[in-house]
DNA sequence: TAAGCTATGGTTAGGTC
DNA sequence: CGACCTAACCATAGCTT
């Protein structure tokens, strides 16, 4: 990047190339973690320096779990194809209902975050940034009871199988 | 970042919020990109927004799976469970061969972009740095090596199962 | 081997189209 | 909504310790 004194390639020294993984390692977790807080989007990195290195995820172990699990789901795959219908539809339902427990935590903490530490903010705003405030609380509102519906509708399809 | 006008958290005015999403997640992928160049390593990244919106991997959907799957394994997990023992030391031995090939073509790319483009460099390297460029190729060897030795002892293995 | 420093240049918030 | 521009601001290669 920054006085790139040589090619842009592959550093065959060992030593810069160690030093360089070091500094931009910290770097793109730090850009990382900042795209997370300013524009609170779901994000994990996994990273490994050889096939022999152990596994290096971000931001933790957790929750790179939670955010592949719904690569998995993307994938319109099962990761678990020995699971018979009603084992695989029972884990969906928990799935939904960890969801929607995330979904209302992060309502709660955007309110709480809105109150406390921006009611000056929301004051000194003007009313084309109030109306995107609004937006915003009311996309809120409606993801809330999208997770609602949605669970109900999962709840129902359990109660059909049995 | 540059010129914070407001304080750092997240962004409540959506129209600001989905173009620093837009610019920083380009950032954030370039800057990945280049750590991968400079210093061969592998990772991936996976986002998404909402719950609701599609899931995005970089670099591509089927390094992220390859990547992923190593983070599976250092879970010290099966992904499998209901496998039975012969069938995932199977998906083992198919996993590592597949290792190896990948080891292989590293291999060969570093021996290429070493021979192809940077003979010159080769030829102007002091004694200090052609000392490093032989350590480098020492533990590519090395890596060789290893990676033959880990199928031998993996295809013993599949022989006494049977 | 890693931490601290600094000049250089890449990144990006805000504005315009 | 996004592409493009520019003035900050920040990341980082090369050194030193």
């Amino acid at each position: 990047m920054t006085r790139p004194a040589v090619k842009y390639q592959f550093l065959l020294n060992e030593q810069k190339r160690k030093a360089t993984l070091r500094k931009r390692k910290a770097s793109l977790i730090k850009k990382m973690n900042e795209l997370k807080i300013l524009c609170d989007v779901d994000a994990c990195l996994v990273m490994y320096d050889t096939p022999e290195a152990p596994v290096e995820v971000w931001p933790s172990h957790s929750e790179a779990m939670r955010i592949i699990e719904k690569f998995d789901e993307a994938r319109m795959v099962s990761p678990y194809p020995e699971l018979d219908r009603k084992a695989f539809i029972q884990k969906s339902i928990s799935k939904a209902e960890k969801q929607l427990k995330r979904q209302k935590e992060k309502n709660a903490k955007l309110l709480m975050e809105i109150c406390l530490n921006d009611i000056n903010a929301v004051n000194g705003l003007n009313p084309e940034e109030l109306h995107s405030l609004c937006g915003a609380l009311d996309n809120q509102l409606k993801l809330i009871d999208e997770a609602i519906n949605a669970k109900t509708f999962t709840v129902k399809g359990k109660e059909q199988m049995s």
